[in-house]
DNA sequence: GTACAAGTTAAAGTCGACTTTAAGTCAAGT
DNA sequence: ACTTGACTTAAAGTCGACTTTAACTTGTAC
């Protein structure tokens, strides 16, 4: 198998080239071998990669994801390691998602109850209950 | 009505002081009158404040709070006001609820289907379907 | 007269995930 | 020999909403 520079990397996994040097310094992508000084790397860097950018989309930080790869005895697979994380982080998923209906919910409220003239009546309402006129 | 210091109105509100300040430093406050160099508040800046609170609360940033103080005809009340920001500030409050419920689909899907051993098998799967085993 | 508390300012720091910039190295092509 | 293009690094910049820090002024109490 041919080894790639982090360019050609980086265009096959849909990357800028300073996300994958980012990525090194933080700990998640193991160093790669060099040639007169240049990254070079293995294709399994690609699939790597793709969890990486998986593992984001469903919500896990960059400090999250260097645990996911790094965080568990070796033998344990990847399988289990989705399992455990993704418990913690759908019970974050369920508590941003409630506070984002009680935010529509509030505003909803704002939408339609408030009558106000000046802000200064409707901030003194809102001390007191919410703007409900 | 006597007037109000920089910290009598944070403890009123609830604020830091410093956060006064970089209100005002932003124009979502107006400067208020002084007092040997030292802000003296007038105690509408009270309810103000509150609104200010609440539209975070709902999601509100504070450029589109400076905005909702500032940027309408001065005879629009604040009622009207919160109801034409209310229309965009909802629409983007259901776009994330709906990336927060794909989020959790996605990391469900992940979660009980994945039975991957290596990260680099789980990544090969992923290029292709969802690591659905 | 001096210490103290509370105010003032501009500038820098924080968090997360990067990007951008500046300055330099390296191999290949003309 | 020289240019070009791709790579390298460390350091600084970005976004939003503030906080923190450092240096300074002011009024009051002792």
């Amino acid at each position: 198998m041919a080894l790639l520079t982090i360019s050609e990397v980086a265009q096959q996994v849909g990357m800028r080239t300073s996300a994958i040097r980012y990525y090194e310094r933080l700990g998640i992508l193991l160093p790669p071998s060099r040639v007169s000084g240049q990254r070079r790397y293995g294709s399994t860097v690609v699939p790597q990669l793709a969890v990486l950018k998986r593992a984001q989309d469903v919500g896990f930080t960059l400090d999250e994801i260097r645990r996911l790869f790094f965080g568990f005895p070796k033998s344990t697979p990847i399988s289990a390691r989705w399992q455990e994380l993704a418990a913690t982080k759908l019970a974050e998923l369920d508590a941003k998602l409630e506070q984002i209906k009680s935010m529509k919910a509030l505003l909803q409220r704002l939408k339609t109850n408030c009558h106000c003239d000046t802000v200064e009546r409707c901030g003194a309402k809102m001390v007191q209950a919410g703007c409900a006129d």
